[in-house]
DNA sequence: CCAAAGGTAGGAAATTTTTCGTACGAAATA
DNA sequence: TATTTCGTACGAAAAATTTCCTACCTTTGG
């Protein structure tokens, strides 16, 4: 069964998802990088607990332990949103799709990509 | 500024958003009904505690206090999406769109609902 | 070989979030 | 009026999450 990952949990999963398998140390890295400052010790707590979870696993042959992400990063993803649909949306996709059209963030290039998605899907019928 | 609602706190603006400004009674009642075991006292506290925060007004004039949410709806929906879609999706809404409807839960009647939405999109511009 | 650098393990502190017990006042009702 | 019911306020306990210190082992470079 797949379980919610906390907030810190979906930052680490997210350079795994970015780069592949990776040590602590790249992971660490980019989080101070791209997110914020943590020591290195924190990270490597957090990823032995996702291991312990079952949401990593970890490749322990060589001394630097490699992790990779346990579960694929589509059902990971799909999982997520599905629950965030189910909590705003009450379930309904088309009022999430409808509040994303209104947002700013949304350029037309971006609805002009959602439309050729759909007409695709008219295809394969 | 806006913040982050937590889970417990997005239970609590969830009952409100559906049934409009409540007492505590009532989104605690409605909490044990849709949701889980949860004492009055408890809704009680994270409510006050969420006024503090600015995320809840309170009208105080009669002694059962109506609660209401401070920011709208649809602001609020529409941050926590844009967060969502940054998070997971790295800011592309398209992306979000396609894992969407590839997900068994997003019926052809949604797709439909979309296409719709943006068609009426095209002919305002 | 020795020191320095870099790795893991584990416990525990710190912080955030969630829950509830207790006190006490107001309102309903028997 | 007396009692029970229902409301808020407040403090603090409990639980979940996040962070980091310390110990100790391995590898690397001088």
């Amino acid at each position: 069964m797949q379980s919610e990952p906390t907030k810190s949990e979906l930052e680490i999963l997210q350079v795994l998802w970015q780069f592949g398998p990776s040590t602590v140390r790249f992971v660490n890295d980019q989080l101070n990088e791209q997110k914020r400052a943590v020591q290195y010790t924190s990270t490597l707590k957090l990823m032995q607990i996702m291991t312990e979870k079952g949401m990593l696993v970890s490749d322990k042959t060589q001394m630097k332990h490699v992790y990779s992400p346990a579960i694929e990063e589509k059902k990971t993803k799909g999982f997520l949103l599905e629950k965030f649909v189910d909590a705003l949306y009450n379930g309904s996709s088309s009022s999430l799709v409808m509040q994303l059209l209104g947002n700013k963030n949304t350029t037309k290039e971006e609805i002009e990509e959602i439309r050729n998605l759909l007409d695709q899907l008219d295809n394969k019928k």
